[in-house]
RNA sequence: GGCGAGUUGGCGGAGUGGUUACGCAGCGGAUUGCAAAUCCGUGUACACCGGUUCGAUUCCGGUACUCGCCUCCA
């Protein structure tokens, strides 16, 4: 057995290491997944790619079915709650719809769909086990319907985001619940009215909090110990910091995960994408926009996840521009490139892989490119979904572009036989005309071809033939 | 205040103790009725100040600025 190794920055080492499996033949990793009340922003989608990239690329070099991932969706939130409250809308309708469409979204962005997908209300007897071992080992301890974390139980508290328990109750701004012993502990299960969704337990008809949701779902689909667990950086503290000690509690001999892989956030305008600030687009409003996901996906790789990434549309136009290249020399029947899988392989290094996919590019290869730019989940015949050849006229439209092809198709021909005719002013009335309504038109080899834009107006064609 | 990340040419973005990627844009040329595409050529940048070194953008120390977390947030 001898498998390709890769490096891996640990968060809570704050180095990059190699990473060594625990168990070779099961490599496991698990994803904080959404709270499921709305659309996935774009600022979601960026640690779902670099967990697909990092799934991708353990299934490539260990075996596919070596490889188990686990992304859980949170169905069990105030902020559902209160959405559902807002709405009149049922609980159950609200996540069901969103979680449609968030794979409809992550698929749009070449994302494979995780080995599990656990709800959290699936899960709810596993919380309660958990929270029961806790204060049977004197770890947790019930209060008024709640069940809290005992956080000064933990001697390694604050270990993963690097703060000192002193400094955070320094810090603390919050104003402290009477029934906690210590006012940094947290919430493990607390008391839901009639109006909300509950669940009978030790402790009371109640729900659970938010971070024994992901201990008790990895523990469950995964074992007490894994190899990777990731998120946001934002998620660091309190909510990884709260899951470890949570887990580590519970299984003392286990470690829980063996690697923390935590991403940088996606900035707009410089400054954090988030609902709070309300500078925040969804995914699905730029697909709308006719932003091809291979594209936004193309874009998210381009930075490295350990670094602070700028969206723009100058970037998306020339991503754009780059896989229109590459799909024209795309051809089957190749395996990824040596070069591509050594970037991967060092610390999911993708604007190297990038960067080799071009070099790939130059040497006309379209075959270990399109294979290598897959590794990456870039699919890059899907780029451009129609280049349709009839009667001797190409068409390239982008996705967002619907049918109108007949009298595009008319007119470039008759531009075409203007200039057959050597009638140039009349040839060059009709092209400069068509640039205006968003269509470029050029001869090939092949013969004419025409370019439609994504705003592009084909109401004014008629009066050009 | 505490903890963390970042700072590379017009833009994006790798990488390295000394030959200094790559992409986009730009510029020059070939080609072309024009245009597009294509091809050829063209760019010595690494925030600042010290230190180590024969030599640092790369190592060490410090400074500045930007961003994030410390409150639900990927």
């Amino acid at each position: 057995m001898d498998r390709p190794q890769m490096r891996l920055r640990n968060s809570m080492t704050r180095t990059v290491v190699p990473f060594v499996p625990l168990d070779p033949e099961n490599l496991r990793l698990y994803l904080c997944g959404p709270t499921v009340y709305d659309r996935a922003h774009l600022g979601n989608a960026r640690n779902v790619i670099l967990f697909d990239l990092l799934f991708r690329l353990l299934r490539h070099d260990h075996g596919a079915d070596r490889v188990t991932y686990v992304r859980n969706f949170t169905d069990v939130d105030d902020k559902i709650n209160a959405r559902a409250a807002a709405t009149g809308r049922s609980i159950g309708d609200i996540t069901d719809e969103t979680i449609g469409w968030y794979h409809a979204d992550m698929d749009a962005l070449g994302n494979l769909r995780p080995t599990h997908e656990p709800r959290a209300t699936e899960y709810i007897a596993e919380m309660i086990a958990m929270i029961e071992g806790l204060i049977a080992s004197g770890h947790a301890y019930a209060a008024e319907g709640h069940a809290l974390f005992s956080v000064d139980s933990f001697a390694e508290y604050g270990k993963l985001s690097g703060r000192s328990v002193d400094d955070m109750i320094a810090g603390a701004r919050v104003e402290v619940a009477p029934y906690k012993r210590d006012p940094m502990d947290f919430v493990l299960w607390k008391p839901s009215d009639a109006g909300t969704p509950g669940w009978d337990s030790p402790w009371g008809r109640g729900r659970p909090g938010w971070h024994i949701e992901c201990s008790a779902m990895s523990k469950a689909l995964l074992g007490p110990s894994f190899d990777i667990h990731g998120g946001g950086n934002d998620l660091m503290f309190p909510h990884h910091e709260n899951e470890l000690a949570q887990s580590c509690c519970a299984d003392p001999d286990a470690g829980f995960a063996q690697v923390w892989l935590h991403n940088e956030m996606l900035l707009v305008e410089g400054r954090k994408m988030s609902k709070s600030l309300g500078n925040f687009f969804t995914v699905r409003d730029l697909l709308d926009k006719g932003v091809p996901g291979e594209v936004i996906r193309f874009v998210f790789l381009s930075t490295h996840y350990s670094k602070p990434m700028d969206w723009t549309d100058a970037k998306a136009r020339e991503a754009e521009g780059t896989l229109r290249k590459w799909r024209a020399m795309a051809a089957d029947g190749g395996t990824p490139d040596a070069a591509v899988l050594t970037a991967l392989r060092d610390d999911l290094n993708a604007p190297g892989a990038i960067a080799e996919l071009h070099r790939i590019a130059k040497t006309g290869d379209g075959a270990t490119l399109a294979a290598s730019a897959a590794l990456l989940g870039l699919n890059i015949e899907k780029i451009v979904n129609s280049r349709i050849v009839l009667d001797g006229v190409t068409v390239i439209a982008s996705l967002a572009v619907s049918q109108p092809q007949d009298d595009v198709r008319a007119v470039v021909r008759k531009w075409s036989e203007f200039r057959d005719n050597r009638e140039f002013v009349a040839a060059d009335h009709i092209r400069k005309a068509l640039l205006e309504l968003g269509m470029s038109v050029r001869v090939t080899s092949a013969g004419p071809e025409v370019e439609i834009s994504r705003s592009y107006d084909a109401s004014k064609l008629k009066g050009l033939l």
